[in-house]
DNA sequence: AATAATTTTTAGTCTTGACTAAATATTGTT
DNA sequence: AACAATATTTAGTCAAGACTAAAAATTATT
């Protein structure tokens, strides 16, 4: 009993999710990613990270020579772009049309990434107006699995005085942006740096004209791009 | 009072595909539904059916006695509308807002219908405007899992000068519905009954200010308001 | 360079959900 | 009632994808 007999190449929930992974690894190590960061990243053992790289590697998905870390073959990325492609879009239709808030659509993306249907992804990208970001500020791959990379800073390597437009966070947890909406922080906000402190390199801001001191894990979590 | 209704059961998406399988088919058999017919609509085989018929049984899901075939408890036959709710809801989505055509939303209904979210089913409700049928004129199961049922019937059972509204289909296959699309017969188009013949039971029909002759299949496979 | 610590792989097991083939129960027909 | 046909269940396999424990390779430290 099969399901799914229809589109050309099909991986599985799970094989897309190790896909994933890799890609978003590969873009921060730049190295071979180690079976042990997938294994983290997945919340997983690395004896089955090995057997599914094993697996992914007959497929052509990816590079892997024993004890030697895995990388994307082009096939690879461009597989793996548009699942994120796919992700992204349902996080912008959570959030534009379903009034979720940018805390909330992580885990129903998460599902929602592994449908099969060319149609569905270029009508959904239609129906949203084609927006190049997620709610998260994280650019949205062409169909192409092209990435459109913007020039962002985190807000801990601001100088004094220097300002920037809130555009995007690294951390993506419920807590952290719950807490990032508490203190009135979101995507769009001009943020201006009014005093870095040594000590604990906490930085004292200007945010919807009030005062505010960030701590030290939250500067360098939040992207703003320079003026 | 134990947790029975205040923790929301996890089923599997092949759990969930029985399921349904067994609440469509409980509709029209009204008697025990048997492992073959579960076997057949699935396009699997009847010792799978088996096997999983005893697991939903351990679950509570439906009642099993060997031999006997199967019927949905309260509490399966409440998850099984629920997973329908969410697959017509779709199909209503795909049509109203993507631009998918009545014969193109099944399968990507199908795999919809087991994303997990509370909120995103409400909200997609909400969304379209609490829509009561879906596209092939089937009614969306409220968020209770009761069926509001309207009367119709079959454009086989129209007698001669009858006429009806086009309010449904039996069979949803993409063959028949594009050759309805094909014939105009869309619907909620009206529908008068000009001449039944008895020889091989076609049906010569008015719809579009247009004379069109109905094989008996067709007037099996369309459902009608009589007005 | 040798040893210790860490990382990675292998071997073997488990669960889910499928399958085939064989056994058993039910139903239909003479 | 007996037999044949059909339906259903059981037993035994298999593949995917997880796991643990142990072996092997790599890397770090003395
Ligand atoms: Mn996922
Ligand atoms: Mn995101
Ligand atoms: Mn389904
Ligand atoms: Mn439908």
């Amino acid at each position: 009993m099969y399901l799914c007999g229809i589109i050309k190449e099909m991986f599985s929930q799970s094989e897309e999710n190790y896909l994933k992974a890799i890609y978003h690894l590969e873009i921060v190590s730049s190295k071979g990613v180690t079976t042990n960061a997938i294994a983290k990243k997945l919340e997983t053992k690395a004896s089955s990270v090995t057997d599914m790289v094993q697996k992914l590697s007959e497929k052509e998905l990816i590079i892997y020579k024993k004890y030697q870390g895995v990388t994307l073959t082009v096939f690879g990325k461009k597989t793996a772009a548009n699942i994120v492609r796919k992700h992204r879009l349902w996080e912008v239709f959570l959030v534009e049309k379903l009034n979720f808030s940018w805390d909330e659509v992580h885990d129903v993306a998460e599902q929602l990434e592994h449908i099969k249907s060319q149609k569905l992804i270029q009508e959904l990208d239609s129906f949203l107006g084609f927006p190049t970001h997620d709610p998260h500020g994280d650019p949205i791959p062409d169909d192409k699995g092209n990435l459109k990379t913007i020039e962002k800073s985190l807000l801990s390597t601001l100088a004094k005085n220097e300002s920037g437009i809130c555009v995007g966070v690294i951390d993506s947890s419920s807590e952290f942006l719950q807490f990032l909406d508490k203190k009135g922080i979101t995507l769009g906000k001009q943020i201006t740096v009014l005093e870095k402190e040594d000590f604990d390199d906490s930085v004292s801001i200007l945010i919807n004209d009030k005062k505010l001191s960030i701590s030290q894990k939250i500067a360098t979590n939040l992207f703003v791009k320079k003026r």
